[in-house]
Formats: structure tokens, C-alpha cells, sequence
DNA sequence: AAAATGATAGAACAAATGTTCTTTAAGGCT
DNA sequence: AGCCTTAAAGAACATTTGTTCTATCATTTT
């Protein structure tokens, strides 16, 4: 199996990105457009080399017939989200940047229902690691859906970097008169008090999901 | 908003398989064949009706460019699971009968990640009412997959019927000699044990989604 | 250099497919 | 009955769209 050209590599971004945008497959002439191609044999040309080395299924006689492998976003189902990492106490998480914001360019990507996200931007997930959070129902091996905000509200499950402790963990976050609690899920534990100085939030959790067996 | 005819009945089931098979949509003739129809005028009669009504959408000049409203099961991508009610502990569940399944049948479906399904047949979904499972990380509005089995294996998170107790709940699950053991995953909480003719096993879980903010 | 292979162009063809027009039938309503 | 709306038939039409054929150019191989 050969390596794909720029043309062969712009065609499978293209389709992809078409059939985010459209739900159904672009055509041949759509193809050339959208890749600058000179003519429609160029592009089928390609898609048949494409099509030999497994990276797309056509159909024959079908308008909009070309498929893509499974485990490609598709819109209005699941969406992509980058799994971007773990989280551990003690360890800061590596959020990434808003602006350049490219789930494509993460290694690692998960499936999520489209109900979870809600249209919401700016959303990842981290893995769970250790057991430290199982104070907010949360254990080692789940995956915790996260959006990126610099800010929350009273009551959220948000994660937070205390700058002094250098130290990021999940809790309930509230703001209070000078100080911030924060609060672990489990009544037995006692909430922890920083100075808003301290706190610095890097995503509140939107989704828990665990899997087990 | 009109009822449906069936006809028009028959086209949606019709797409939204079509759909499920072959990842694109079927032409206008294809649906003509599929339903049973005379002629493409009367599809489109019926597609236009459709349209209007918000059950479709349809991309004019556009080859098999209908489309499902979001929702709609999509292969390759997330899986619809039925999610058929409700676990609270003293209630029983209604598990449906595995012979017949039918998520269409369900009033309420869920779309869940391939990943957490993983090929397993006889997969529902339950909505876990009450804290009283917070003992094992569980806790009220979670959702939880259930696959639909009689046995479990040692150690596994199981929802199990107590005949004598009328009683259903999710517990860890331990054959011992004579004896099972229904053991909460909070280290705080004592086992229970009871008699193997006790118990029903209804499903083991297989994945926690937790949804918040 | 000659031949072979890979890639590109352009055009034309044929099949697939959405759209529309006319006609007919069936009920419902005045 | 007469008139209207809804539904259906059938055919024809116009695009869209996949496919193919031939010629050209570049690159590699012999």
C-alpha cells in the first residue's frame, strides 16, 4: 500500500468534511471543485487508487455513493472529541488551546453522544487516573467530558489548578465572600477553602462516562 | 401538523433502513420499489408532504440527498439503545423479552457510543432514580447500560431481582459456596448474602453515563 | 533514446435521478 | 350535482452524475 499523494490526502479531508457539512457524499464534480481537480477522471482517478487501498468504498452506478470507513465523525449521530489526556491529582492537564481548536489534530479521539454535548464548544475528555477522585463518584478508568471555561458557576463540578499546591483536581467549585470552597461530592469529606488568587479553572465536567466489563 | 398516512409511515421506516444498510439515502425509484409505490410522483407527493411536516429534509436538485432528522441511527456510528425505564431500589425493572426486541418499539431511545456496546447483543439502558446507589458510584440521573444476561461472572456489577425482598438493585456480584454474595462497592458498606435461589440476575451493567450542568 | 508507467486533460456518453406536467380518481362540502 | 381538496398514475423532461475513451505530458525504467 502505497502512501497517499496531496490530491488522494485533499479528496479523504474533503469527503469528510462534506459529509460533516452535508450528510451525504459529495459527487465527482464536487470533488474537483472542492480540490481544485482539472477534470472529473483526475478526480476518479484517484478515488480509484483511494478505493484499492481500503480508504473510502464506492458503489457503483450510485450518485453519492462514496463511503468512509467506520469511526468517521458523522453528523447529526455522535461527534468527536478529543481524549486530550489523563488527570491525576498533581499533575496539571494540558488543555488545549480554544482558538486552534482542531480535533483532528489530537491523537486520540471518542465517540460521544450528541445529547451530552449540546452543541457546547471547546469540548474534551481526560481519563481518569487513581482512584483520588472517587470522593466526587468518579473512579480510575472512567472518562470525564470536560468543556473548557475560565469560569463557572456556584455548584459545579469544575477542574481546577491550585497554583500554590500545583495541583489539579475535580471538585464541586463554589464562590464565597473572598474565598472559594471547594467541595468533594462525598459528604464525609471536608471542603477544602483557597483564596480565589489560588484557583485557577481549567474546564468544567459536563459528563461522566464509565465503563465497566 | 397532519397524522401520518401510511404510506408516508412506510417511507420514513423505509429511508431510516435504507439508511442503516447502505449509509446513503435511497433515490426517489428506490423508495418507489421499497414501499410499494406506482410511480415517483407519488413518493414525491408524499416526500413533500414529509418535508413540510419536519420528518425529513430534503436537499433540492441534490441525488439521495434526503435526510433524517438528527436522532436517527446512523451506522458505523452510534448505536440507539432503548432506554426502557427506570431502577430504584424496591421496584422491579421491565426487562423486555430478548426475543423480541425492537428499540423502535421502545418509546425512548438513546444514542450511545460504539465503543461502549462493543458488538453485545440485548443492550438496554436504565435511569437510575434515588441515591440509593451511591454506594457504588452510582448516583440519581445516572444512566446505566445494561445488557441483558442470566448469568453473571464473579465481581461484576449486576442488577439482580430479590424474589423473597421483591427488591432490585446493583450490586457487585460473588458466587460463594452456597451462597451469593451482593457486594456494594463503598469499602463502608457491609455485603449482603443470599440464597442463590433468591436472586435473578436481570443484566449486568456495562457502562455509567452521568450527565450534569 | 526508446519504452513503459503514472498522472492529467478534455470531452462525450449513458445511466441515474430529481422534477414537473397532465390526467384521473376519490371523498368531502355547499 | 357541482366544486373543491387530496391522492394517485403515468409519462416526459431536464439535471445531475458516474463512467469511459482518447490524447497529452511527465517521470521512470530499460
Amino acid at each position: 500500500m502505497k502512501a497517499l499523494s496531496s490530491k488522494q490526502r485533499c479528496i479523504i479531508d474533503f469527503i469528510g468534511r462534506f459529509w460533516r457539512d452535508n450528510s451525504y457524499s459529495p459527487s465527482i464534480r464536487e470533488i474537483v471543485a472542492g480540490c481544485g481537480l482539472s477534470s472529473t477522471s483526475v478526480a476518479d482517478y484517484n478515488l480509484k487508487a483511494l478505493e484499492q487501498g481500503g480508504y473510502i468504498h464506492r458503489h457503483r452506478e450510485i450518485a453519492r455513493g462514496i463511503g468512509l470507513p467506520a469511526g468517521f465523525p458523522a453528523p447529526g449521530r455522535g461527534l468527536e472529541v478529543p481524549l486530550i489526556g489523563q488527570i491525576a491529582a498533581g499533575e496539571p492537564i494540558p488543555v488545549p488551546d480554544t482558538d486552534t481548536w482542531d480535533s483532528t489534530a489530537s491523537a486520540d479521539t471518542l465517540e460521544v453522544p450528541r445529547e451530552l454535548i449540546r452543541g457546547r464548544e471547546g469540548v474534551y475528555a481526560l481519563k481518569v487516573r487513581g482512584s483520588s477522585m472517587m470522593d466526587a463518584l468518579i473512579s480510575d478508568g472512567d472518562i470525564v467530558l470536560m468543556q473548557h471555561v475560565n469560569v463557572v458557576e456556584n455548584g459545579q463540578m469544575a477542574a481546577v489548578w491550585l497554583k500554590a499546591e500545583k495541583e489539579a483536581t475535580l471538585k464541586r467549585f463554589y464562590a464565597e465572600a473572598g474565598r472559594i470552597r471547594l467541595q468533594p461530592a462525598n459528604s464525609q469529606m471536608k471542603p477544602i477553602y483557597v483564596s480565589p488568587d489560588n484557583v485557577e479553572v481549567q474546564g468544567r465536567v459536563i459528563a461522566v462516562i464509565r465503563q465497566l466489563g
